[in-house]
DNA sequence: CTGTTAGCGCATTCAT
DNA sequence: ATGAATGCGCTAACAG
């Protein structure tokens, strides 16, 4: 079922029968009827490929994360798909699984599916790939990494904001022993975290104490392992804030294994908010960063680049923000700690 | 940069980097390393959109799933494009997000990409879509939809055994009266869910109370008040099943709620067995479907009809397994129930 | 407003 | 073992 097809039956040329589908402006009305009516009647589907192949756009776009099962990313995923799906644009996600020969993979396969954009949302990324889609004029759009150039947009993300919101909520509560759990530092974004936090602390005038600074590896379980280790310390930190909301989780477990109360021992804060952090026990206070806008202004940088004025690349920002919930609390008095 | 300039490059024809790229036996293996140096110096990548053009082969296979941010996907995502990958395929992945109508615009940008299999990984599906990629000779496979026809497969998760063995754990454990939190009964999944308890149930001889059996969302908000109207009855149910994990942990937090203990005073099981059952207090018990072997089960049966033998459909079986953890023990002396 | 024609990048005959 | 020529399904000039 090809458009030469569709053409006989309607007694048109395939020119006329190409122009009703994607500009039916300048043809009869009446012919247009008729030619739609065979269409349905014929239930033709116009090949993307063949239309890509000789318009040159393919309607693709690459999406490129790490790890779909980590919690940060389906949020980011269902934001860009959305955007992606009005816009009638396909998306090719892959997960690199933080493997670098399989992102290498994923940016080949992109390039020979003549994707028109790719978002790389992860932060592990080797510059000869990013070189590779440069170097074809493909927009890209980055996660935290800093080369706004030519066709290259960048998504900055404010941590700084919410971190201050945090430190401030639990100044104000009397807190001085903060213990930071980091995520693993191979990887990019968890040393960003990591630093953040740091200048922030300094930025306070307090010394940067690397005892009270753990590194978990962005799952529970590190996060579990982690804060047993703080909690080790004497005296021990009075709060604690994660990396991530898993490691925050993970931290949780570990303060009640030890026997101690969230927040009346020690308060938590995790990094993200993923939906779970409401339903912990106590709910998780977090700093939030929205996944779905961070999906959407990943589109949008593509959009942007392939249809608005500004070929070149510009610099977006997401906010993050304090969200206090149960696992914050003032800091126990020195004199009261238990143990 | 296409195959001519590499074949003016390399000082030979299209045809001969063509046969290079796609079977390089019949071709000189001195010729052969010229151009494939040529290939890596002009950094050729053939125009997948092209070779599908000309071999009517798109090598993409769709995957359709409701939500991407329900629990239940990513691991089943992950296990479908990791197979993919390794086999050649690209997967375009769509969210419908239970909307008929974007179930139907996926499948006619689908059939319009030419993609080559199908799987449809959510119930709530329209039978005239279905016939839409029939009628073109797609492969499609089902997850729970009983018709395997024609290049048609299905996946028939087992849920009477894991519902079995857990119930068995309940009964033993001195359990008579278990109350079920359902899913949404729009969702067909829900209702193949609630049925496989209600059959599970009777076989043991017991009558089924419809008090017990209350309607959730198959979210944690939705677990939560189906608990509270639960935990209205007079006695209250003694140990708690729910159609899925998430509804289960909505449960705990009602339980607890309410001042009562888990398991002392309820038992709770879920199902799915999603990561975060591990690290809810207390862990929780639950019935194991491996989202993983789902998505690998997906491709496989359309890598079967795709290039097996058969290229009938087949029926494939998931096992679900009952997982033993802190959320249940032995049912609470009638006497002694307080409240 | 509509038809004719060329060619997008490639795989595949059919020759040689 | 290699090359020349054809066509996959479609859009875009150009012509009328």
């Amino acid at each position: 079922m090809n458009i030469k097809q569709v053409a006989k039956k309607a007694r048109v040329s395939t020119a006329t029968v190409s122009r009703i589908i994607n500009d039916s402006s300048l043809v009869s009305p009446e012919t247009a009827r008729r030619v739609w009516r065979t269409i349905r009647q014929l239930n033709y589907h116009p090949d993307s490929q063949a239309r890509s192949l000789v318009s040159g756009r393919s309607r693709i776009l690459g999406l490129i994360i790490s790890d779909i099962t980590n919690p940060f990313f389906p949020e980011l995923v269902k934001g860009f798909e959305n955007l992606a799906l009005q816009n009638h644009y396909e998306v090719i996600l892959n997960n690199t699984n933080y493997d670098p020969a399989r992102m290498a993979t994923c940016v080949r396969r992109l390039l020979e599916r003549r994707a028109e954009g790719v978002a790389i949302m992860t932060s592990e990324m080797d510059p000869e790939l990013t070189d590779e889609l440069a170097k074809r004029g493909i927009p890209i759009v980055f996660l935290d990494v800093g080369s706004v150039r030519n066709r290259i947009s960048n998504i900055r993300v404010d941590y700084a904001q919410g971190i201050r919101e945090a430190v401030d909520h639990l100044i104000t509560g009397g807190h001085r022993r903060i213990g930071f759990i980091s995520g693993p530092m191979s990887l990019k974004s968890a040393c960003t975290r990591k630093s953040a936090f740091l200048k922030c602390w300094r930025a306070y005038g307090f010394a940067e104490d690397n005892g009270l600074i753990v590194e978990g590896n962005h799952k529970i379980d590190g996060g579990e392992s982690a804060m047993s280790r703080l909690l080790q310390l004497k005296p021990r930190p009075t709060a604690i804030l994660a990396s991530n909301d898993l490691s925050a989780i993970g931290a949780l477990g570990a303060i009640r294994l030890a026997g101690l109360r969230i927040p009346e021992d020690i308060s938590v804060i995790g990094f993200d908010d993923i939906d779970f952090g409401q339903f912990t026990h106590p709910p998780l206070a977090t700093i939030r960063l929205s996944r779905t806008e961070l999906g959407g202004k990943a589109f949008n940088a593509l959009y942007r680049i392939l249809h608005g004025d500004s070929k070149k690349g510009e610099e977006y920002n997401v906010e993050t923000h304090f969200v206090a919930r149960e696992s914050t609390g003032p800091a126990p008095q020195p004199g009261r700690q238990t143990q």
